[in-house]
RNA sequence: GGGCGAUUAGCUCAGUUGGUUAGAGCGCUCCCCUCACACGGGAGAGGUCAAAGGUUCGAGUCCUUUAUCGCCCACCA
């Protein structure tokens, strides 16, 4: 058997099997954990879209999930992790759109059910990638609850969310400013779009006054002079000495030879420019606003796919930056461009797609979010939800005080499509009378359609056209999962959910958004089906009790960047493959360096050294498993089976004493393994798994390896059988415990080392086992200061060996002094292993200081200790 | 324009509520292929904790200012 295990730890072929009989055996469904705390554990695996690949952050962010997960599931709670796919509205559709570009094909020549039919069959296809490398990386999830946001269920459960948000007039349907990408021709909320820095141009352009002779000009400054087409007003400040007189005058808007009346408006800036502003209120936010003030014409100019419309005048046709082109050509020749000038602006672009964001008038559907992030407020600040980092929490809370709107609706064809039908008669809205959903060719839509409008009694009705943002669904999804708005046994056992963990890059997206329909619709108060009683029971505002939040602890995780500190990127291609770091360095290597370099609130920058020094401790942990397996053979020469030094009933006991002397050092490893289990504990508990990391790789590396197994070697092949079977069976305890405490970062090698030891008949895997949990007298204060003692003493002489360059193979005299009668008993105790250890041939215990003379003495606060050079010194 | 964070050994980073000689990994130097492991063992060198001021018996840790870098949010034309 000894033979059988590989010098050097080669994770691939264990890795593959684990992972595959994992999940072929359910181990990680929740009915399977020991369940035996009382306590429950669940988490929702933030959904990775289907369009994706794992990368190196969700490599991190699972890792972290899965060491917290396996952890619980180990103490013993009844622990559930909830997997999934995210539809991802935008990023699929682009996908799908891109590969129908390389045939020629666009969207609209499909049309709508042959596109969406295209989509699921690329889903079908390579929508499974993400869940085989999550189950070959190990995360333990219950597959058997896996959930994809398009399904009927969760269909269904954004039907019933809508609804009810509908009928509670907290979504509403109108005509407003929104951020238009024009090359995903759909609005976008105002979280998609990106704002980059850039330095563009301003132009300063005369606007020439109605009525007064000509040459008198107001000069107005603009960065998109495109839009002045749409221009139905210029504004300057009431108070504006210069430009008083001309309030309530007309300008005569150039190009399009338009009167446009001149107001005044306190938004205008007198110091900025010239003072006086263009205003379009069709294409800008601000102007928006200000034209509602002032009863302004919306003349909007531009089509979804930004050009210029019919209402530019000469200008139509012509692409967006191109009538830019023109407008300042023409301006230019007809002396109306006063100047250009260099200015540095924010530009935003579309988070997907990086075309550059047009502001836009359109007809869009809207979540009023303040009455929703108020109860959210409430929830974080009275730490009913726990958000950590502190500062993540600070953020979260500014962001909820200054919440906008939400922009639900996009115009795209693969989503959840908004359940309204608008009567072509009389424009009335009319939405579906509950949120049933049918499946047509395998697929959910909306179920109950309504066939006449309740206003006019017109039959003629059509659905809304567009489909919800990706975010509505995900904002459901912790509750969702569970079976909501049915009452299910999962829901009652598994919500409010334990923890999300998630990227700080998500916050607003996500996170927020969950807590705010978590707290708003999910909790006791629903009875299962929709229907008008519930949408009166739930007006009836929630409070924000614990049992509504979607989650008790909300922890975000650090992204990973890099080299250079930005983020990583396909399209650039500074991203890096997991798969094929796990390829080259094993998965547990990887998921170590990155639970190690996991400090809350500072990003990761990937290095190589750290994952070579990973690799190096699976290595080690190996290697130290291999020692007692290999040294086996000399102790089943003496008739002990491993049986009876690695049963688990056997390794439950320990610690086992020694009759004699001996036994510090097994009471000293298993003190130090209480301390451990106490400091690994706390920092899983609290997010520091950089710490808990760092604690157990001393611990193995330093104590079990170097000092434990150096030091009772001598024991283990002891011809003593009382002496051997106390060493072997606390050595297989230390071990078994070390390699569970180690399991939640390494699964893959802990398991196959676990599977070498005897298990209980019916045992299937580590990570239903338990957490080490120290005995009552594994915690000694004695022990672990007498072996400091003792390993200053072995330091001290390997010290001076070292720098009086003694020959390394040759062992010599040394004599030792101190005052303290228990280190002299303690010295006396272990003189073998001070022997063993120091290299030396003998140590005479003395009484009074020693002098250096034929040798070194080295001296601390205990002991005098002394070297006595003999011929090991001629080497030098 | 707001907000947040960072600046600690050559490199990559720890250092929770202020308290004895500031830690780790990698790298470097010296020695050792000793019967688990050279993905190893042993011993070392290396830091005015960005700068200046302040609070304190005591500060890498708190306060102020400055410098450099990074991130997030934001409707100044």
């Amino acid at each position: 058997m000894p033979q059988e295990i590989p010098k050097a730890y080669e994770p691939q072929e264990i890795e593959e099997r684990w992972a595959k009989a994992w999940f072929e055996e359910q181990v990680f469904r929740a009915e399977n954990s020991r369940a035996s705390s009382g306590e429950t554990f669940s988490i929702a695996l933030p959904p990775p879209n289907v369009t994706g690949s794992i990368h190196i952050g969700h490599m991190l962010e699972h890792t972290q999930i899965d060491m917290l997960v396996r952890w619980h599931r180990m103490r013993g709670d009844r622990t559930l992790w909830v997997p999934g796919m995210d539809h991802a509205g935008i990023a699929t559709q682009f996908v799908v759109e891109r590969m129908l570009a390389k045939e020629g094909i666009k969207r609209q020549d499909l049309g709508r059910e042959e596109f969406e039919r295209r989509v699921w069959k690329w889903k079908a296809e390579s929508g499974g990638a993400i869940k085989g490398q999550m189950i070959r990386l190990g995360a333990s999830c219950d597959w058997t609850r896996e959930h994809f946001t398009l399904e009927p269920k969760l269909y269904r459960a954004v039907l019933e969310a809508f609804l009810r948000l509908y009928h509670e007039g907290l979504i509403y349907r109108g005509r407003y400013m929104v951020n238009w990408c024009p090359r995903c021709q759909t609005a976008i909320s105002d979280l998609e779009v990106v704002h980059h820095e850039r330095t563009g141009e301003i132009w300063n352009i005369r606007y020439a006054l109605a009525g007064a002779p000509a040459g008198q000009f107001l000069v107005v400054a603009t960065t998109r002079p495109e839009t002045m087409l749409g221009d139905t007003a210029l504004a300057v400040h009431p108070e504006d000495e210069r430009y008083k007189h001309l309030i309530g005058k007309k300008a005569i808007l150039p190009l399009m030879n338009r009167e446009i009346p001149i107001v005044a408006d306190s938004y205008v800036d007198r110091e900025f420019g010239t003072g006086v502003v263009k205003i379009t209120p069709a294409h800008d936010p601000n102007d928006f606003e200000l034209g509602k003030r002032h009863n302004l014409a919306v003349i909007d100019v531009m089509t979804p796919d930004g050009h210029i419309n019919e209402a530019g005048g000469a200008y139509a046709g012509l692409e967006r930056f191109a009538a830019r082109g023109r407008v300042v050509k023409d301006l230019q020749e007809l002396g109306l461009l006063e100047s250009v000038k260099e200015h540095a602006h924010a530009v935003g672009t579309c988070d997907r797609c990086k075309a550059i964001v047009e502001p836009r008038i359109s007809t869009q559907w809207f979540c009023k979010m303040k009455p929703l992030a108020e109860p959210a407020r409430e929830a974080v600040l009275a730490g009913v939800i726990e958000v950590a980092p502190p500062n993540q929490r600070t953020i979260l809370l500014n962001w909820l005080d200054n919440i906008r709107d939400w922009c639900i609706s996009r115009q795209l064809w693969w989503g959840h499509r908004i359940p309204v039908w608008h009567c072509a008669g009389c424009q009335e809205m009319i939405p579906a009378a509950d949120s049933r959903v049918e499946i047509v060719e395998g697929h959910a839509r909306a179920a109950s359609v309504p066939t006449k409008c309740p206003k006019c009694g017109g039959t003629k009705l059509e659905q809304d056209q567009d489909v919800l943002d990706t975010w509505f669904s995900s904002a459901l999804w912790p509750f969702s999962t569970l079976g909501w708005p049915d009452n299910t046994d999962d829901l009652k056992h598994f919500y409010p959910t334990s923890l999300l963990i998630s990227g700080y890059d998500i916050l607003f997206f996500w996170d927020a958004r969950m807590i705010m329909m978590g707290l708003h619709l999910s909790g006791a108060r629903f009875a299962g089906n929709s229907g008008a009683e519930i949408h009166a029971q739930r007006n009836a505002a929630a409070p924000a009790t614990e049992n509504t939040i979607p989650f008790r602890r909300l922890y975000l995780h650090s992204l990973v960047r890099t080299a250079d500190g930005s983020k990583m990127s396909k399209t650039k291609g500074t991203g890096v493959d997991p798969l094929q770091l796990t390829q080259q360095y094993g998965t547990d290597a990887l998921r170590y360096m990155l639970a190690s370099m996991s400090a809350p609130g500072t990003d990761i920058i990937l290095s190589d050294d750290r994952i070579l020094g990973a690799r190096a401790f699976a290595n080690k942990i190996w290697n130290a498993a291999r020692f007692l397996f290999v040294n086996l053979e000399k102790i089943e020469a003496q008739g002990i089976a491993l049986e009876e030094i690695a049963a688990p009933e056997i390794r439950a006991r320990a610690p086992y004493a020694f009759a004699g002397e001996g036994g510090l050092a097994h009471r000293w490893i298993f003190a130090r393994l209480a301390g451990v289990c106490a400091q690994v504990n706390d920092a899983l508990a609290n997010f520091r798994f950089h710490e808990a990391c760092q604690t157990i790789y001393h611990f193995f590396w330093g104590d079990f390896c170097d000092w434990y197994i150096e030091w009772v070697k001598p024991q283990l092949s002891s011809s003593d059988r009382e002496t051997a079977l106390a060493a072997w069976r606390n050595i297989f305890a230390a071990l078994d415990a070390a390699l569970r405490l180690l399991h939640p970062v390494m699964p893959f090698l802990t398991e196959e080392l676990w599977h070498r030891l005897p298990q209980a008949s019916g045992a299937r895997s580590i990570a239903l086992d338990a957490f080490p949990e120290p005995r009552a007298n594994w915690t000694d204060a004695a022990a672990i200061e007498e072996m400091n003692a003792l390993q200053e003493i072995v330091t001290a002489a390997r010290n001076m060996r070292s720098e009086m360059k003694l020959d390394p193979k040759r062992k010599v005299a040394a004599e030792f002094s101190t005052a303290e009668p228990a280190v002299r008993k303690l010295a006396t105790e272990n003189r073998d292993a001070l022997l063993r250890l120091g290299a030396l041939s003998s140590l005479e215990i003395i009484s009074g200081r020693l002098n250096s003379e034929g040798g070194a003495v080295r001296s601390n606060a205990q002991f005098d200790l002394k070297i006595i050079f003999g011929d090991a010194a001629d080497k030098t």
